[in-house]
DNA sequence: CTAAACACTGGACTACGCTCCAAGGTCAAG
DNA sequence: CTTGACCTTGGAGCGTAGTCCAGTGTTTAG
């Protein structure tokens, strides 16, 4: 697939998907013309890039996963151990977010606003 | 209050407050020297910047919200009106990260990888 | 054969959130 | 009166994640 087909199907542009193999996150071969092709799973690959990275995730750090689970000898306690790492990063911060709110409803309340100035 | 004090109350640099200065999110007197004086209420605005900074709202979404609240005719409202908008988005988020990790756990367990290339 | 559509490269540019620096002004202690 | 800590400004630079462009080459359809 070149790099105009993939970009439709994935929805992204041309540009992004040279960044992102600049970056190390997509591999692609080439013809012998000098095109990149690219393997059918690209696509459901970068469909996975857009979700870790509405999750919170940097493209380094999706890069550094991918190639973790691909030398990994159990996939799927890798993939368990990553995710879960992450749940408890969000946890972490509704947490936060709870108290927070908490505390700014008491503070309000209260009269004492954060900003007098 | 000078900035270096400031700096060192609320753990960040000279830099950053004037930085946070330029983009609107601090505003301090000055000193008939030049020098900027801040009210001590700044402590506690700082805190919450970062706190706010944490959950995933920007300076100009902070600098905003700070804006609308201190013309809001009712503050506790405002804010609650703020923070659960946020903590529906977190919450989204949550949802968005465990069903992915279920399609993952699944996919994994059936021998399908996300990156066969 | 030509024109359109697609591909390539390198480099400039953007927004965000800082971070650092140079050159200079102010102030309190010794 | 000097030294050192502190303050000022403007501007450069950085990492992240793109986005756009110019100039050029390739492929495909009429």
């Amino acid at each position: 697939m070149r790099i105009g087909e993939l970009a439709a199907r994935t929805g992204t542009t041309r540009d992004t998907i040279r960044f992102y193999e600049r970056v190390g996150l997509v591999e692609g071969r080439r013809l012998p013309n000098g095109y990149r092709d690219f393997a059918p799973e690209t696509v459901e690959w970068l469909a996975y890039v857009r979700t870790a990275q509405t999750l919170g995730f940097t493209l380094a750090e999706i890069a550094r996963h991918g190639e973790e689970l691909r030398e990994a000898p159990d996939s799927a306690d890798a993939l368990s151990a990553l995710f879960e790492q992450k749940i408890q990063v969000v946890d972490a911060r509704m947490a936060e977010l709870a108290a927070l709110r908490a505390e700014l409803t008491d503070r309000v309340g209260t009269g004492c606003p954060l900003r007098t100035a």
